[in-house]
DNA sequence: ACGATGTGAATGATCGTTCATTAATATCAA
DNA sequence: TTGATATTAATGAACGATCATTCACATCGT
């Protein structure tokens, strides 16, 4: 067990660091093992302390994975962030945004549950709201992107909302089962889904053309939640 | 609180459906509020016993949820394992698998909580073993079929593998998502998904032939779990 | 002295599960 | 048809375990 000894009683040594340290710690527990599967007293036992200190750096176990999943989301948010507004070319900011949205997903170690979503019916209103924020944030990013792409005739028409989903849902699974050593790299998984997303796996131009025009009558009809 | 009223000590009245009631039940309130959150108390509070009486139909708690996945994974893989072997047109092939994995995913009530992942985690090895195992035969199909497209040129060349997982990974998530109410029809959806996969949403021919033709270094490299 | 750091014991709650027991019904011999 | 017996269905109380959390107190650096 890889247990941290902890400064015992030595104080002065930073509050902020012991706390990023037991944060380190709850995620890389809560994505192996699910956030009910690990208790207070093994995640004290993983840092080499008694369950009742941690309640020195944090309120409650919510607030634990609280200020994970904060954390989490702004790693995917903050470096796509500037693309709301600017212009460019869409189909390099959509290359742009899968790949460093893959990166965060993918970055933390190994694999492990749906954490996330089963972490939103955790937390409390307020919480809960501060995080779905964010993933509207995410969300907004990826739509205008798809639309000024639309607008570059480099997309096809489509429902901006509907294709954002897709591609966020593709991303995030990528944690499930995505094992580095065997077979391709990150940045190659990345390189493929954004290939994916664009091209598809067609071969008859014929066809794409039939099928996707015109339009057909529920692209620009879907209203995802 | 919709309570069934049970059949008290009246026996032979049936030990099979009321297995399935419990299983019903279970399915709405496990995928409504997750695994851990559901207790027996209030497993058997929505079928009006007590708790013990639950364990005359079911060993244990996992053992519910093992049943309950184990009928779900079949409803998916019954309608299109006829496909592995029988040739025809991939394409409608591929329409078809995703038509009805949708409605699989969308046919029991309402949103939910990502259930499956979490309950790979909690059953015991021997029933994981067999829930992996349906989820493996439905792989199978979907990259026998993706396979087949590409040996009648309607697919690209690819990796079966990771365009399975990226198929999967769009259909299960609308589970997390989709209201039938607002917006398109659970087909428009699936039509939707299949066309997304089929041809991606780029509009330029030429910037698509160059992307997929020759195929990277990394299309016949993947090798995911 | 004071605040940061950590302990150890205890809290009430809830969890899945077991137990002995009862009621209603089905089965079948006399 | 009746009475004995077995089976199914359900009860209510309790079990031990674990859960997040609290509290009073100790230790140590500055």
């Amino acid at each position: 067990m890889d247990r941290v000894e902890p400064n015992k009683g030595r104080a002065r040594a930073g509050t902020h660091i012991r706390k990023k340290r037991i944060l380190a710690l709850a995620r890389k527990l809560f994505w192996q093992n699910g956030y009910h599967s690990v208790g207070m007293r093994e995640l004290a036992r993983a840092y080499g302390c008694q369950p009742a200190n941690l309640y020195n750096y944090f309120e409650t176990k919510e607030a634990i994975l609280f200020e994970m999943l904060r954390e989490e989301m702004a790693k995917i948010i903050e470096p796509i962030a500037h693309l709301e507004e600017q212009d460019g070319d869409a189909v390099e900011q959509l290359r742009f945004i899968i790949s460093r949205h893959v990166k965060a997903i993918l970055s933390h170690p190994r694999s492990g549950k749906a954490l996330f979503d089963v972490a939103l019916g955790i937390l409390s209103r307020r919480n809960r709201n501060a995080i779905v924020s964010m993933r509207d944030t995410y969300e907004r990013i990826v739509r205008k992107v798809l639309r000024r792409g639309q607008e570059q005739g480099v997309f096809l028409p489509c429902d901006e909302k509907l294709v954002g989903v897709m591609i966020a849902s593709m991303v995030t699974r990528t944690k499930m089962w995505f094992h580095p050593k065997k077979g391709a790299t990150v940045d190659e998984l990345a390189d493929f889904i954004f290939r994916f997303v664009l091209g598809g796996i067609q071969a008859d131009e014929a066809t794409h053309e039939a099928l996707w025009w015109p339009p057909g009558p529920m692209d620009k009809k879907l209203k995802p939640i």
